[in-house]
DNA sequence: GTTATTTAAGTTGTGCACAATTTAATTTTA
DNA sequence: TAAAATTAAATTGTGCACAACTTAAATAAC
């Protein structure tokens, strides 16, 4: 493939990926609205729904976010009742991130919600793994190519 | 998978996909920076350079984004002296958007890039020609199920 | 034990995304 | 052809993302 070719729109993967992304993120919405809940958001109750505490730090490293963003995120979350935030007693650098009552009922809800997307994703059981490992790794190791 | 399974981060197809878009998005910040450019702002180069001229409604079409993103994108580019946007003739609605001297000629500087991407992202030309297929064959189901 | 370094959150500023609305031009329909 | 509907951009407001910087606490080095 010659430059020119290289860099049409259509054989950008970056783009496909990033356009998937938000039209991912489209196909969450009519779910979220109802429980209220921004994507991101969801995704620290994901989190938070299995983990039950954690920090800010830890957050991050998992949501690949920094502080930057989910400060407010979770201020914004804290005013909507899903989460408590609390500095911890034996690190004052730290910032424990809890699930409130609201937040741990809303799990129940949600519990509809991953087929609903598998089902609207068009993809069969064995497609969907395939893709998410395949996701994975290309994640994995474009995360270690920038931490360097 | 049972739903407590189903709501483990580890297993959203959603959430690999948001973080690999971003996670590339900051592969090329070190390139694009160089250019003077953003992602979504070289994104707009690479259909220009394809197209030449275009409107707001066509490039919206082509990138998935509407003009509530790209009318103020486009003004930032217009600033930095790399398109000129004027409104249509014949159809004054229309908003055409083309490419300056300026603009055209970041094209060569770019024309690096999708090989050092392609080297970055670890895909061999065969996968990377794989997950490219996938990932539009996805995009496309999605977008056709959110449109409905 | 004091200073230097590192670490964790928060803050500030910029640029997307996108829903919802507005404005103005064009097309359709009655 | 006048009114209604549609279309294309722009505008407004909210919420991420993230770079760069600040603040404060903990750890390391001396």
């Amino acid at each position: 493939m010659n430059h020119k070719e290289q860099l049409k729109l259509e054989n950008q993967l970056c783009f496909s990926v990033y356009a998937c992304s938000r039209e991912i993120t489209k196909m969450y919405r009519p779910y979220l609205d109802q429980l209220g809940l921004t994507y991101p958001q969801y995704l620290v109750l994901l989190v938070l729904w299995e983990h039950h505490e954690t920090t800010v730090k830890a957050l991050g490293a998992e949501l690949y976010l920094d502080s930057g963003t989910l400060t407010p995120l979770l201020k914004r979350m804290e005013e909507a009742g899903l989460v408590k935030r609390e500095r911890s007693k034996e690190d004052e650098r730290r910032v424990m991130v809890h699930l409130t009552q609201k937040g741990e009922e809303l799990r129940d809800k949600a519990s509809i919600i991953p087929d609903a997307m598998a089902a609207n994703s068009g993809l069969s059981k064995e497609e969907f793994k395939k893709a998410l490992t395949g996701f994975q790794q290309l994640l994995d190791h474009i995360h270690s190519v920038n931490e360097k």
